[in-house]
RNA sequence: CGGGGUGUGGCUCAGCUGGUAGAGUGCUGCGUUCGGGACGCAGAGGUCGUGGGUUCGAGUCCCGCCACCCCGACCA
């Protein structure tokens, strides 16, 4: 037997843990809270970079990168910035043996270092707006660490951009997070909801923080993107003023925007089951795994093999075929469902001499057999789409299912284990904070999606299920990650 | 930072009242197998986290240190 994952229902941290790493997606590394992403932990991420990227740029940005190492006095000009994320910086006070004149900040997000720059890049309203996304490491010393979730280093995109107007940046700001959604849906099959933070919850430096929440198996939300809107603090912060069309002198408007390799986690959390991982086929860098049944003329079946998975990457499918007699056919079923390829073909001697293969389904298990005619790249097709189209549904009916409305405080301590709790709120942070502390329940989002607001009739005014005094709408809560 | 746990072949771990290190799995070779984690035979592989102490003798007992993991408070 191989490594054991512990079932779900038994211990969903470990679960999880045990999945990583048998999965061989991610290992420990020796520093502490830092991991080593494994070829098929980063495959994922190259995927997932790719439709991104892709993205970006038909959003019109183009890449960039900045330095790793920021100057202290920049991060100290944004004080909001500075109280967030200064406790959490690795800081750099040697170099070639000497102590820095100047300490340096190894980042923790790049705004400082990015407006640094553009300070001296923008001059006018010509050069508005500037449209910058940048792919890095980060580094913020968390606390506490999980693989994936929440690592002391790890990867990710910052879009950063500068506009002439509140207007304009408003605009970019919500282009990016439903771009966020988009891809959150169409590519992870994982549904968000998409919605503002509040005051307490948001960005150090913003305006304005919009976010993008899924729920995991557990029940518990996971943030999976945000997108900020600057106003003009790091403008102000960096001295970034243009000249206007009407020839006056005006701050820049700012937004910033990301997703981390925490993406790999969610995908984990929101499909993989107690065999392992379960990967949607458009993130899936293999697709379909052929598993030849070598019995009688091997070498006849193992060359149909071969040409089964030429037709399919012709077709734009990824396949692969795993001949090797080292491992028996039960344990090649074993170890790629582990591994979460989305599609698995069985072919042997009766296959062939009844021109059919069989394929398994990772999502749910079913085999069926598919005619090895002129149908059957079709049909592999087909089959990758409708795995794709099914992970959605499920995950969407899932987090369906464990939304609730509450309207009493008690109600809502008995069921804050139950998922996403949909509750009137006085709107300000000293109830906020004694929610937290009482229930461990944070404010997730004011989501935004009218249908959303609609089915939960969030816009009608109420009582505050914790202060008891007039709310103006409902938010949604539950215990995050 | 508080609480808990763990450091012994690549991995997971066993090792009792101290006597000079073992299993499963993985790895290498050969052969038989192959439609749900097959099997036989033969091999390779360990300064027992680290520094001291007790002892004729320490993986084991004592003291210190280090590291990592898990659970909480903080965060993407």
């Amino acid at each position: 037997m191989a490594d054991t994952i512990t079932p779900r229902e038994e211990d969903y941290s470990q679960w999880y843990i045990d999945l990583v790493r048998s999965a061989k997606l991610a290992d420990y590394s020796d520093v502490r809270g830092c991991m080593v992403i494994r070829p098929n932990g980063y495959a994922i991420w190259e995927k997932m970079q790719a439709a991104l990227d892709g993205m970006f740029k038909a959003t019109g940005h183009v890449n960039a990168y900045f330095p790793l190492f920021i100057p202290e006095s920049y991060i100290q000009k944004e004080a909001d910035h500075i109280e967030g994320f200064a406790p959490e910086c690795a800081v750099v006070t040697h170099g070639g043996g000497e102590e820095l004149a100047e300490k340096l900040y190894v980042r923790p997000t790049s705004e400082t270092v990015i407006w640094a720059s553009y300070k001296k890049w923008i001059q006018s309203y010509r050069d508005l707006p500037l449209l910058i996304n940048q792919w890095a490491n980060v580094v913020r010393w968390e606390m506490r660490t999980r693989l994936f979730l929440r690592t002391s280093e790890f990867l990710w995109q910052e879009g950063h951009t500068a506009h002439a107007t509140p207007e304009e940046a408003q605009e970019e700001v919500l282009r990016m997070i439903n771009v966020y959604k988009t891809f959150a849906e169409e590519y992870m099959a994982m549904p968000v909801l998409i919605g503002r933070k509040t005051e307490s919850e948001k960005f150090a430096g913003a305006d304005e923080t919009w976010c993008i929440e899924a729920m995991m198996q557990d029940k518990k939300a996971l943030q999976a993107g945000t997108s900020h809107n600057l106003g003009q603090n790091f403008a102000k912060a960096f001295d970034c003023q243009f000249q206007s069309k009407k020839g006056t002198l005006e701050y820049v408007w700012a937004t910033s925007w990301g997703v981390s390799t925490r993406l790999i986690g969610a995908l984990i959390m929101a499909h993989s089951d107690d065999k392992g991982l379960v990967l949607p086929p458009k993130l899936a860098s293999r697709q379909v795994v052929i598993v030849p049944i070598l019995r009688g003329d091997k070498q006849a079946v193992a060359e149909k093999a071969h040409a089964l998975a030429d037709e399919l990457n012709s077709n734009g499918i990824h396949a692969f075929v795993d001949d090797s007699e080292q491992n028996s056919p039960g344990w090649k079923f074993a170890e790629y469902e582990l591994q979460g390829i989305p599609v698995r073909l069985e072919i042997g001697p009766r296959d062939i001499s009844s021109n059919i293969c069989i394929a398994a389904r990772r999502d749910t298990g079913e085999k069926q057999q598919i005619a090895l005619d002129d149908t059957f790249a079709a049909s592999i097709s087909a089959l990758l789409d409708a795995i794709q189209q099914s992970m959605f549904k499920s995950a969407l009916e899932f987090r369906e299912a464990n939304t609730w409305e509450v309207s009493s405080y008690d109600d809502f301590k008995k069921s804050i284990d139950k998922g996403f709790l949909i509750a009137h709120w006085d709107g300000t942070g000293e109830t906020e904070a004694k929610i937290k502390e009482e229930t461990k329940a944070t404010i997730r989002l004011i989501p935004e999606d009218p249908d959303f607001r609609k089915k939960y009739s969030m816009d009608e005014p109420g009582i505050c299920i914790c202060s008891g005094n007039p709310s103006k709408g409902k938010v949604v809560f539950a215990k995050a990650y």
